[in-house]
DNA sequence: ACTCCTTTATGTACAGCGTATGTTATTGAG
DNA sequence: CTCAATAACATACGCTGTACATAAAGGAGT
């Protein structure tokens, strides 16, 4: 007594199950991801699965995969720095999205084919765009740290969506140790907790920095005709 | 036939558990982390860990805190970009030592103890040295996003400890698809694979970019007096 | 149209997980 | 010396990933 393929519904796909998996541990988060959770959702049973999958890794790998082909992906021969900067906030926004693919990624050893075409992309922006291979790598270990690290960051502060923020201020400094931590304590009353301020408004201004250090890098190494060359402190 | 509390043994503690459950992920990886293994480690039965902590989120909250006490804590006063610097690699030691730690910073919504201390230690040092609470927060962003992303990147590679590296690459663009991915496979080939390439150097490298942009703000910021004041291209 | 092979879905089963709940032995304070 | 509090143990439940065996659908060759 046992399976028919999908009797009048469409037929599995590797895709469709990671479609599925994304979806879910968006909807809850990535503790609620089970393979008969998958299943469930699909209307299937959960060794079904396995006919398309090896087993559990290979889906987180597919999930990492469908991310990365939501980043834009920088055009080779646009300019560089706009295609760069674009690429990073899309980057963020959809690791946003997906506030689980972060934490997945430092243990996923097997990159999947989107994520090899996304870095090609950005790869080939930036020798397109005159960085030397030495200065690209650089420039890509560079600005993906600092991608994902403020992710890291900002996915690990002590927000709920919809929290009163000085409500939150009273409790955090409530619950710090009376007379220690000074300058962790004024600067959280003085600054972080303050109306005005917003953490995620820090991840632009970190990556202009990062985008004009690798400016500066590249003028030094292959300065452009018709401008005056700039004294630094440092070579590439 | 139920227990008495560990007869010759001495007796159980947070911060014994705590340092159980980071020597056995350190030895073997998250996935073998489960409160019965970590019970079996300490003889001990695995209810008898509830007396001193309230679940496993609790033990992981624990293993990060006791990661960050490992981090160097810059002295406020001192000078702030060596402080800084040496703050960053004795941190990047220690997460690799703790691999596991930075996949878990994400989802850990409560700082603890040792985590503050620290990050007061930071802010002081930048306090100290000059930095607005405006420019404390650009730094403090900029510099922990580079550590945590630095080592996401740095984890995510395929390399085994001890493994051959020529015969890596050939897998790897054995694996690519034929005709594609031109860029990608340059810079692999011609940089990244090449002998003298360590992706590891890159660290203090962007540490050195980010600290310079850092440097750069707090001199437009707070000119110090006695030097010529120097035109940039960007205010603070 | 009939066969036969491949593919895919199902069903059952197992060891291991986190932890709720209840019980008992030891300890420290009065 | 007593007694409440604490810490360790024991059992049990529903969940997990997946090995293994079975059965039904689809396609190819005749």
């Amino acid at each position: 007594m046992a399976g028919r393929p999908r009797s009048g519904a469409e037929r599995l796909t590797r895709t469709g199950i990671v479609a599925a998996a994304v979806e879910l541990a968006d909807a809850q988060d990535l503790a609620a991801l089970s393979m008969r959770s998958v299943a469930r959702q699909l209307g299937v049973m959960p060794m079904s699965l396995y006919n398309h999958l090896a087993n559990k890794e290979e889906l987180l790998d597919g999930m990492v995969d469908a991310v990365f082909a939501e980043f834009y992906a920088p055009a080779p021969g646009a300019e560089w720095r706009h295609e760069l900067r674009r690429r990073a906030v899309t980057a963020r926004e959809a690791l946003k999205r997906h506030p689980w693919a972060v934490g997945l990624m430092d243990s996923r050893r097997n990159a999947g084919y989107e994520t090899l075409v996304h870095h090609d992309a950005v790869i080939g922006c930036l020798r397109e765009a005159g960085f030397s291979l030495t200065l690209t790598g650089h420039a890509f270990a560079v600005l993906d740290a600092h991608l994902y690290g403020f992710l890291v960051q900002e996915l690990s502060m002590p927000f709920q969506p919809g929290q009163d923020l000085a409500e939150l201020g009273n409790q955090i400094v409530a619950a710090l140790p009376e007379g220690q931590l000074p300058y962790f304590r004024e600067f959280t009353l003085e600054h972080a907790l303050r109306p005005g301020y917003d953490f995620g408004d820090e991840f632009e201004v970190g990556l202009d920095l990062v985008l004009d250090g690798l400016a500066q890098r590249l003028a030094v190494a292959a300065p452009v005709v018709g401008v005056t060359a700039q004294r630094h402190h440092q070579g590439p």
